[in-house]
DNA sequence: AGGTATCGTTAGCTAAGCTAACGATCTCTG
DNA sequence: CAGAGATCGTTAGCTTAGCTAACGATACCT
C-alpha cells in the first residue's frame, strides 16, 4: 500500500505527526490483513481458524470463563462465539460445565487436547514465523519487539476506547 | 495472549531467539486479529469492508490492473476477487473496462468516488489511530514505525515464501 | 484448423460476523 | 412471596469472505 502523501491541512502543532499516523495506519492495516490472511493456511493444517485459535487461547490461559466474557474478551458478540465454542467443543477441545450459582451461566473451559492442539498451532505459527525472524539480527529483533509491544498498546488503548464499558 | 512460556526443546544455536518468535507470534497474532476486528466498525460507517477497502487501495494506487493481478496482490482467488470487485462495481468505486489486445482480460480501474472514498476511509482510520498515537511522544513514535517496518518486511518475507510463483 | 492453455465467472460449500427474537433463569420490588 | 424486569445464552436468518470445481470464451501454438 503506497504512502500516497495524502495533502491534509495540518491542524495540529505536529503537522508531521499527521503523516506519521496516515503512513503508519496504512502498513498496520495492510501488514495486519496480509499477515492474517497467510497464517490462515497455515493454520488450516492444525483445522483451527484465527478466531477459534485466539478464543481457545483465552480459554486456555483465562481458566474457565463464561461465554458472556469470552464474548467481550474477543470483541464479538454473543451468538458469534456461540458458534465458535460450539465448533470447539465438537472437535474436543473445550467442555461446558453449568454453574450451580446461576443457571443461566455456562462456564467454558480447555480440555487436554485443546491445550495441546493450542501448543502445536502456536509451534506451527512460530515455526513460520521464524525463518523469517532468522533474517534480522538481534538489535533489529528488540526493534521489532519493541515496537510489536507499542502497537499492541496502541491497538488495546483504541479497542479499550470503542468498546463499551462493561 | 498470556506468554505462557512453551518448554521448547532449544534447538538452536540461540534458544532465546526461539522464545522472541513465540512470544512474538503470539502479540503479532492477537494484535492483528483485534486490531482488524476494531477497525471494522470504523470502516462500516464508509461501507467498505477491510477486504474491499484493501483491494480498493490496490486499483487507486496501483493503476488500472487486471482482475488476476488484483487477486495476486491481494493474496485471494480469482472467483473471491470477482465478486469483491462485483461489489465495488456496484457502489460505483470501481470500473471495468475490456482489454482491446486480449479479450479475456479486464482491467480494473478506480473512478473519482473510488479515489475520494478510500481517501475518506483512510482518514477515518487514521483519525482513529491519532488519539491513540498522540499518548507516544516523538521516540517512541519512532521506534513504534521502525517495529511497524519490520513487521510489513517480515509479513512480506512470509507471503513470498508461502505463494507460489506467478 | 484444432488442441491446449489462460482468464474470469458461476455454482455451491464453510466460516465469521451481525441483529432480532426467545426461553430460561435470576433478582428485585411491591 | 409473586410477578415484573433484567440478564444470559441460543436460535433463526442475513451478509461477507474465503475456498474448490466446473465452464465458457478467448488466445496461442503447432
Amino acid at each position: 500500500m503506497p504512502t500516497g502523501r495524502v495533502a491534509s491541512g495540518g491542524s495540529h502543532s505536529s503537522p508531521h505527526l499527521v503523516l506519521d499516523a496516515a503512513s503508519l495506519a496504512d502498513q498496520l492495516h495492510s501488514a495486519a490483513i496480509h499477515l492474517l490472511r497467510t497464517l490462515r493456511k497455515e493454520d488450516d493444517a492444525s483445522g483451527l481458524s484465527a478466531p477459534r485459535l485466539s478464543a481457545l487461547s483465552v480459554v486456555v490461559f483465562g481458566g474457565p470463563v463464561t461465554l458472556g466474557q469470552l464474548a467481550r474478551a474477543e470483541q464479538v458478540r454473543p451468538p458469534t462465539m456461540t458458534r465458535i465454542v460450539t465448533a470447539l467443543e465438537k472437535a474436543g477441545l473445550v467442555r461446558k460445565m453449568g454453574v450451580a450459582r446461576d443457571h443461566r451461566l455456562t462456564k467454558i473451559e480447555a480440555t487436554a487436547r485443546g491445550q495441546r492442539v493450542l501448543a502445536e498451532g502456536r509451534a506451527r505459527r512460530v515455526r513460520m514465523l521464524a525463518s523469517s525472524l532468522k533474517a534480522l539480527d538481534e538489535s533489529e529483533l528488540a526493534e521489532l519487539r519493541r515496537g510489536i509491544q507499542l502497537f499492541s498498546e496502541v491497538v488495546a488503548s483504541m479497542r479499550a476506547k470503542s468498546v463499551s464499558p462493561q
